[in-house]
DNA sequence: TCGTAATATTGCAATATTGCAATATAGTAA
DNA sequence: TTACTATATTGCAATATTGCAATATTACGA
């Protein structure tokens, strides 16, 4: 990859779009969307839901970890994982924002 | 890049996932805000506003413009780009139901 | 027509991501 | 201790992404 000159993008846009990137794959929404509906925070049978071996829902666990959406909890063998209420919020509200400000736009001035 | 059983996610999930890739980048969030501040859909000065050269302003919003979130309307020498306020509805939203599921939790059963 | 401005495309190097087999680790139970 | 279960890590191959220089294209004006 090409030098990005990070210190010329906001903090903000920093941290979006290491958060976006952390869901930005099937699988990966596939895992928030697992772990959002088994209510409890269940942990490893992630693996039976979805078409992936179990390294590779590690890995993906781990980088959604890292990124802050989703958190773990050792409990003796299994580990229990499960979305970080607030730091969705946060991507939530970014993109009410987002919105908002579109709709408040008379028309699309060319599109 | 091993094998993704695509056929095993649901069709939200995959038109999510390469939605939200498409943002997930701290170049494209600013592009996308870029967009949104200049109330019109203003072109080409994008280039000067990111501390990227024009080829790759250029590239970046071809993908945007590809996965859909970015519309583009050629107005002879330039061309106008605008986000397309549908899409951008619709990740908010989805984000939204996401939240809310998770606000509906009494609380987070292990983390 | 030629020149210029705005944008796109090509081709390539550097790097990142994805997935998995094999293996390691850690906890728990007998 | 041994065996088992659950998860993590390592190492690697395949592929995707990012960025840009060079070049092409397209539209406009003179």
């Amino acid at each position: 990859m090409g030098t990005t000159k990070i210190s010329l993008y906001t903090a903000e846009q920093i941290e979006m779009s290491s958060l976006l990137k952390a869901i930005a794959h099937p699988a990966r929404i596939a895992i928030l969307e697992y772990l959002i509906k088994v209510d409890a925070c269940i942990c490893g049978d992630i693996v039976n839901e979805l078409p992936l071996a179990q390294p590779t829902v590690s890995q993906h666990l781990k980088e959604m970890k890292n990124a802050g959406i989703i958190k773990g909890n050792v409990e003796g063998t299994a580990i229990c994982y499960c979305v970080d209420k607030v730091v969705v919020a946060r991507i939530q509200s970014y993109f009410s924002a987002i919105s908002l400000k579109l709709d408040r736009k008379t028309d699309d001035s060319c599109c």
